[in-house]
DNA sequence: TTGTGTGCAAAAGCTTTGCATGTTG
DNA sequence: CAACATGCAAAGCTTTTGCACACAA
């Protein structure tokens, strides 16, 4: 075993500690199918919906309704194992967000590419709009749109 | 008449302008239709989604269409008369955005109350993100979520 | 054993589409 | 008058809900 999958292993038990750690402590159930998807979004890169999600599972013989998916997801939303996007269209994007520092996104409105990327002055925006508007500011959503000028991998639908 | 509705009409006339201009430019045809939603999305305030817009038009006994409707708001959202948004639900928001300086929102997790803000540093962001990562950043969306302790004008579902 | 979680299918909610009709250029 | 826009209703898609059954605690 090479060690970047020992490091994967690691990490997967991590999660799935922290994932138990919130059932236990919400009189939640360790159902079997909430660490299936669990693990199902663990081992996916990148972003993804909550059909291609279902489907994926299907395909591997795992008997899974869209209810239990949706529900598992809004529970590791709720616990901040995953992250709910919307990238402008009606169709909520997951992502997993244990142990990746806090990016945004810059987003295709060609191909649909997804990039990444971080900068400290949107922290400072937060701070300093909480403290003005008297909000306790939790989390935020940026996201640049754009055109990638074909350097984006593939043209999506 | 007073100053502030003289400005108003001005405003408004400005706008049909612009419009005009796009529809010509586009081939595209000036239906009453389409300068009746114009007009009451201007006669708005505030935030609103497109059934909304739909309702107070019929209640006017305006009769138009919900497809309509939203091919219109797609028309003025392409000639930056109106902006469109996506505030973590699946329910998409318009605002009208001529004359208005450019701003983000800051979105009440438990009453939905929307507040607007502008910081100047969202701009060095993008444009150093897309100097960076080799993109045209066209236009973007920061939406702030957190809680307004009761400050918020209303407790809304 | 008890009540929460699940699967399934139906329903709900927002948006788009197809088609016949009306109207702009 | 030809092409495009409209109204209406139906369809599409994502997400939620209701109900009977299964199973974790």
């Amino acid at each position: 075993m090479k060690i970047s999958e020992k490091h994967q292993d690691q990490h997967i038990e991590d999660v799935k500690n922290i994932f138990s750690s919130y059932l236990e402590k919400n009189s939640l159930r360790k159902t079997p199918e909430r660490y299936a998807i669990l693990e199902e979004i663990y081992n996916r890169e990148d972003h993804f919906d909550a059909e291609a999600l279902y489907i994926h599972m299907k395909m591997q013989n795992y008997r899974v309704s869209r209810a239990t998916v949706y529900n598992t997801l809004e529970l590791l939303v709720s616990c901040d194992l995953v992250t709910k996007h919307q990238f402008g269209k009606n169709l909520a994007q997951y992502e997993k967000s244990y142990g990746y520092k806090q990016h945004d996104h810059l987003i295709c409105v060609d191909c649909g590419d997804v990039l990444e990327f971080c900068d400290p002055r949107i922290q400072q925006i937060k701070n300093m709009m909480g403290d003005i508007l008297k909000f306790k500011v939790t989390h935020h959503s940026l996201n640049l749109y754009g055109k990638c000028n074909g350097a984006c991998d593939k043209t999506k639908k």
